[in-house]
DNA sequence: GCTTAATTGAAAAATATTCTCATTTAGCTT
DNA sequence: AAGCTAAATGAGAATATTTTTCAATTAAGC
């Protein structure tokens, strides 16, 4: 049961709930060590299982009361797979966007954003006022595209 | 109870059914008609709901097959809403991207691909090949910005 | 160290999704 | 238009997922 998992993006969690008049628990730090630590993006049960590893017993709906905090705070970024299922991956900073390997899930990041340019006349011809945009990247990572 | 529904629609995915061998079921034409005449996109419930005012009695189970049916086959589109909500829309052809208001759900199509030109060098340089992505515009349709 | 409001854990409740299998039906074939 | 057959459906059980409730615990400021 390991406990000092100290380094930059618990102390980046540790800032941006401090900002906020949020607690810095121990469950919430240990979300945060096991999704930056792990390469891929991980589901909720997973997460419950790697947190409590590391904690010894912890709730469930702890972890689904931090993921969806964290969400909303622009640390942890949910994302859905083509077969439907969903991931969190630890996600420091604003606009980052991902490409996930659909074998093994892992996450990579990319930062500029190939929205950005985008003219969005047609688009807002129609009235429509766009505020906010999600985009994602499906493929294989090296070592899953060699294994097949 | 309605049952005659027949338009470019069902014809469209009568088509694609059969192309694949597979059966065009009242049950199945039920569901693209319910989601092509929805200017907003729906939730499985809500699927269920409308196929029932249609046919009478409809299981949930079906709806559930037949989404990811039509999620294969292209003939449908589940969408990700930010705050964890899912919804399908009707999306004939291949490659069109959504934007959803975030207050109303509604639906709105746009052909162009903002990521079309993106240049993926940066990310092909980590050795991750992108087969595929997902792009969706949130926003505000005409209506709900006037109410808001 | 104390205090207090925020947070957690555990279990129940509410939702959502999948599975099973007997029955029905669409799409041939004749 | 009746029969055949594999595919599809319905109903409900079984699972899985997510949310809620509330008493007990804890982080953070004093």
């Amino acid at each position: 049961m390991l406990r000092d998992f100290e380094c930059t993006q618990e102390s980046y969690a540790r800032e941006v709930l401090r900002e906020k008049g949020l607690k810095s628990t121990v469950q919430r730090l240990a979300v945060v060590h096991v999704l930056h630590t792990s390469r891929k993006s991980l589901s909720v049960g997973e997460i419950h299982d790697r947190v409590k590893d590391m904690l010894g017993t912890t709730g469930l709906a702890t972890i689904y009361r931090t993921l969806e905090m964290f969400e909303d705070l622009g640390i942890v970024k949910r994302l859905h797979f083509p077969d439907g299922g969903r991931g969190y991956a630890f996600s420091q900073g604003e606009h980052v966007h991902h490409m996930v390997c659909v074998d093994c899930r892992g996450v990579f990041d990319f930062p500029e954003c190939p929205v950005e340019s985008f003219d969005y006349a047609s688009v807002e011809k129609q009235g429509f006022r766009v505020k906010d945009h999600s985009v994602q990247l499906f493929g294989q990572c090296v070592k899953c595209a060699e294994a097949a």
